[in-house]
RNA sequence: UGGGUAAGCCAGACAGCUGCGUGUCGCGAAUGCGACAUGAGGAAAGUCCGGGCUCCACAGGGCGAGGGUGCCGGAUAACGUCCGGCGAAGGUAACUUUAGGGAAAGUGCAACAGAAACAUUCCGCCGAAACAGGUUAUGCUGUGGUAAGGUUGAAAUGGUGAGGUAAGAGCUCACCGGCGGCAUGGUAACAUGCCGGCCGUGUAAACCCCACUCGGAGCAAGGCCAAAUAGGGCGCAAAAAGCGGCUGCCCGUCGCUGCCCGGUUGGUAGGCCGCAUGAGCCUGUCGGUAACGGCAGGCCUAGAUAGAUGGUUGUCAAAUACAGAACCCGGCUUAUAGACUUGCCCAUUUU
RNA sequence: UCCAAGGUAGCUCAAUGGUGGAGCACUCGGCUGUUAACCGAUAGGUUGUGGGUUCGAGCCCCACCCUUGGAG
């Protein structure tokens, strides 16, 4: 992943929290809103809620490795914040992927397949 | 064979596909691309101690206050850690546990109950001796002697037995316990023996006393570069005062606060060093009961910065515990599925 | 990452090492035609957990758990 395209600044978050659109699936919370640029920018999020470090760190993994799967499907110029929710733990990569896929689709950020 | 006890070790492995961080090399103007190598723990955790490192003044003077440790000897860079020993407690035993200095230096506390929680006569016991009064007479009254018995309590001023006495009492004796002195053994804590006198309880994880010891803040420390409206320039002053740091006060000392230019009450903050060769790890050998130390040889083994180890498939009976480095080491404490090794003790059976 | 403060009844807080209490709330009774207010009574506690010191710990010491706050 390239540095620009993480999400870092407080502002970006802020910004996304407040204008942005939100969607809800079993396993993680989306936020997106476009950003008018020629990439998509990314944050995974696991708050302390989620469990300890293992915990978080392995549900941040487990939906890096979604994205990867699925990014080549998603339309440009979008940012997003993935947040992974209590649920997530003990799951296969493939469930994850899918309710990730669900969510994008919902917020109309899928690309159409022609 | 069963039960127990002590010590140690491991923390999935292998293969395929596919991803991520770092380093080296090659290509390229460059964000990059490719190849190879390498990439979390026994506790990385809690942050409870001790150090390194950095800055404050190289750890300052005086007064005062505070924290820590606490049987003895050793190990160590150091420690509240570790090793060995002593005492005490527990266990049939192997073995385990142990904040374990001082209570006649002083102060405090010991609720309720009880006569009394410093030494005191409430109920008792005695009438031998001494004094006063009284009775026909008699401990009858005051005074006196006594701490053996009673009640309470966690605890009642050494315990048990015998002698002794008016009644009693370490008053005397024997044994036990405690204290002091001496001798022997031991580096020491202490142990054993002899002698002496007869000795007021508990609490110091209450204040305290004694001995030893402790400066503060912390890698977001601290330094460099770039950028900046967050600061910069350097001409004057360098004495006083104020504020802040050095844990309280005084001294001392360090930093900031002045004028000029520019700017304003908002949330910006990039890169590099520190930062991975260290009280380092492995093997052998020597010294030591051991902790540990000496010598020789070999090895280089994470370094991220919104934060790198993942996903998936197959085989092994099963792959599942607790859990993720963030400056680094030595410990302690806590969490932990399962697998394995060795020593010792007890019980049973067989020879 | 580092440093502090705290945990007591359903809630907010007290409590010198010596029987854990107050206010509000709950329940019951009274007052009232009824409700509120008011009056009276009852109940409710493993003092965060586990060890230790002590005759005796909410309090003292140690370890752990949880919560909150601060530095930046």
């Amino acid at each position: 992943m390239l540095k620009k395209t993480v999400l870092r600044k407080k502002s970006d978050f802020s910004l996304l929290y407040n204008k942005g659109k939100s969607v809800n699936d079993r396993y993680v919370v989306l936020f997106l809103k476009k950003n008018g640029l020629p990439y998509n920018r990314i944050a995974f999020l696991a708050s302390k809620k989620v469990g300890n470090s293992v915990v978080r760190n392995r549900a941040r993994r487990l939906m890096k490795e979604s994205y990867r799967e699925i990014k080549e499907h998603m339309d440009i110029g979008y940012d997003f914040i993935f947040i992974a929710r209590k649920t997530i733990c003990n799951l296969k990569c493939a469930d994850v992927q899918k309710s990730m896929e669900a969510a994008i689709k919902r917020a109309g950020a899928f690309k159409r397949k022609f």
